[in-house]
RNA sequence: GCCGAUAUAGCUCAAUCGGUAGAGCAACUGAUUUGUAAUCAGUAGGUUUACGGUUCAAGUCCGUAUAUCGGCUCCA
């Protein structure tokens, strides 16, 4: 059991496998390691300090010094003397003069800041250990002593102040505590085993992508990385097809006039690449919606044929500052698996729902856990108000219908209208913005869009642009974090290897392989002069789902050996038995492969 | 873009105080014909990211650029 003290001072115990328990620890610990910081460093300001999902920080200014990673050892010695000295947390008031005038005292500028901020009247809270005073309204535990030695500095790093980029740039120091060493261990293995899931780490290993200094953020796709793509997009383009939509593709490049028409010039200017053709401008496009809408120009269209879906694999470019590019999950060029649709106001809550219902499907192929955001106006947009709350309203009333929970992030919509988004994870609880459904009033306005209604009369259509896999690239970076590249069988780039024993059964395998083949599963022989082990291993570490194994004994039985990927066992059957078995588990798209992410 | 770090063979990594750039794996050649995660021997592979500077001497120290990694901001 551990004491907790609240910020009005009163103390109650709460078991150390609490959350909100483990939360205080960790709070604290941005206290002690701030206090250890300002005896060391002097010449410091500190801003804020809180307990974050795996750990905990503080931004601090350093003013004119910085530190590294080598000073890590050193604060962490001041802080076990922070611990051992046993000082209790002690919670107080002041008003809110008071407490401006005791940090003006002391230099800390950022504090000040913070409280004048504060509401009028309002009492401002305190902690204190020995010496360290800082402004704090939240949880402690008791006494410095539950730290322990279940600490540790885990990285350091930029912050700008209040999160904005135009304010200075403080340091941040992460860490992170647990009450048991056992805990702190576990879980910085846990974060080792994490980064052997790693996309970039198992791309380059299974021969799936690169990403050359030729082109930093562009990536290059592997014959490996070749078969999976085509098998998720050739899915992709199959399922839509099935549920109304119709495949359109579009040019790369489109003309400054085009891209003025539609906002993007003005307000995508930073994120858009251009060049000049015949001294006229044009801009690589870092969205498809504008060639939806020409495709959609090109005939005029019947109220009957709404709703009007059309689906574009469409590669875009956007100019990402150099800081931000990550592997397979943030780049310059990606294909977005796009889609328009054209329809009628009332038509929007319904068509909604019916892209949640096919991204759950897609989701669900893989077994993927995911969260939905609703991102509303942002302050550089365009349109009235009341188009705003009828299209944000839309998308409410949707994910109401379907009883989705979600989060709302207030003025983070796109320019042109509100959007939900849909986060998958990664292999260390990073979340990534994939899936997206965007309500447009805008550009429908903009090029002038129109149907013929009921009554033969002119009227003008809504626009959803929608993606599932948001980019087909970052979909790929989860796809192999979350199965560690041990990827279902319908989407391996190999699907069977075929391991004769010796060249003494090399015709054999030669035979089952024809079959595979014929039968159109990626397989192929290991012909190698190796011992059957080496092969074995090399599967093995390939992720080849199956492995068949043939020496004599299978030749004359007619029969093969079979090695499942993850298994050490092995079972005999026919090359009959064999197919109808993975044929079944490749069209059912069967996924048994657990998903282990999260730290 | 910003803060911090890193850059050595195809890959993973060594190289002590500034003093002849090495190893394993992969590749290639040869031998081995093998029963469920690595057979043996040999060969080849380098402008140490790039450009400057300091020094008798630079992979190592300093500067700039580029890329990458961890964050911030931004975003699919």
């Amino acid at each position: 059991m551990v004491d907790i003290i609240e910020k009005d001072g009163s103390i109650k115990q709460y078991d150390e496998n609490d959350i909100y328990a483990l939360n205080a620890l960790r709070h604290t610990c941005s206290h002690i390691m701030a206090q250890a910081v300002k005896r060391i460093y002097k010449n410091t300001k500190l801003a804020t300090g809180p307990y974050v999902e795996n750990g905990f920080y503080y931004d601090i200014d350093f003013l004119d010094d910085t530190i590294s990673d080598e000073d890590f050892e050193k604060i962490e010695k001041e802080m076990n003397k922070i611990v051992k000295e046993e000082l209790p947390i002690e919670r107080y008031t002041m008003s809110r003069e008071e407490a401006i005038k005791f940090f003006k005292e002391k230099n800390e500028d950022y504090k000040v800041e913070i409280i004048e901020n504060l509401p009028q009247g309002e009492m401002v809270y305190f902690a204190k250990q020995g010496e360290f005073v800082d402004l704090c309204s939240g949880t402690h535990v008791s006494n410095t002593k539950f730290a322990k030695d279940g600490f540790k500095i885990m990285s350091v790093a930029g912050a700008y102040l209040r999160g904005d980029e135009k304010n200075k740039m403080l340091t941040r120091i992460y860490g992170t505590a647990f009450f048991r060493n056992e805990d702190l261990s576990e879980y910085i293995n846990m974060i080792e085993e994490a980064k052997k899931r790693d996309h970039r780490k198992l791309g380059k290993e299974l021969k799936l992508f690169l990403i050359d200094d030729a082109g930093p953020g562009l990536p290059f796709f592997l014959p490996n990385g070749m078969i999976l793509r085509n098998e998720l997009t050739n899915y992709w383009v199959k399922y839509h097809l099935s549920k109304g939509y119709k495949q359109v593709n579009t040019p790369i490049i489109l003309s400054r006039t085009l891209w003025e028409k539609s906002g993007h010039w003005e307000h995508y200017q930073d994120g858009m690449m251009t060049l000049k053709i015949d001294d006229v401008d044009f801009a690589i496009k870092p969205m498809n919606c504008p060639g939806a809408i020409i495709v959609y120009k090109n005939e005029s269209h019947s109220y009957r044929e709404l709703p009007l879906r059309y689906a574009e694999l469409g590669l875009v470019h956007r100019n990402e500052k150099s800081g931000e590019l990550h592997g397979l999950m943030r780049v310059r060029g990606f294909t977005q698996d796009d889609a328009h649709t054209f329809l009628m106001r009332e038509q929007v809550e319904e068509e909604v729902m019916n892209i949640i219902e096919l991204y759950d499907h897609m989701y669900s192929l893989f077994k993927f856990d995911y969260t939905v955001e609703l991102s509303t106006m942002p302050d550089d947009h365009m349109g009235t108000l009341e188009e705003w709350q009828m299209a944000e309203q839309g998308l409410k009333n949707a994910l109401d219908k379907r009883n989705i929970k979600y989060i709302v992030n207030p003025g983070d919509g796109a320019f042109y209208g509100p959007k939900i988004d849909f986060h998958l994870k990664d292999c260390i609880g990073r979340t990534w913005q994939c899936g997206t459904i965007q309500l447009d009033f805008q550009l429908p306005q903009r090029f002038e869009l129109e149907y013929v209604d009921k009554n033969g009369e002119k009227a003008m259509p809504i626009m959803i642009h929608r993606a599932c896999f948001g980019s087909v690239e970052r979909f790929i970076g989860i796809l192999i974090e979350h199965f560690k590249g041990a990827f279902p069988l319908w989407i391996s780039p190999k699907q069977v290897e075929v391991i004769p024993i010796s060249d003494k059964t090399l015709d054999y395998a030669n035979q089952i392989n024809d079959v595979l083949l014929k039968n159109g599963i990626r397989a192929s022989v290991d012909d190698r002069a190796e011992k059957m082990g080496y092969k074995i291993r090399e599967a093995q570490m390939e992720k080849i789902p199956y492995m068949i194994i043939v020496g004599p004994k299978e030749r004359e039985e007619g029969k093969i050996s079979i090695r499942e990927r993850n298994s050490a066992e092995n079972m005999t059957t026919t090359v009959d038995e064999f197919l109808k078995k993975i044929k079944k588990e490749i069209e059912d798209k069967i996924c048994n492969e657990k998903n282990e992410i999260g730290v």
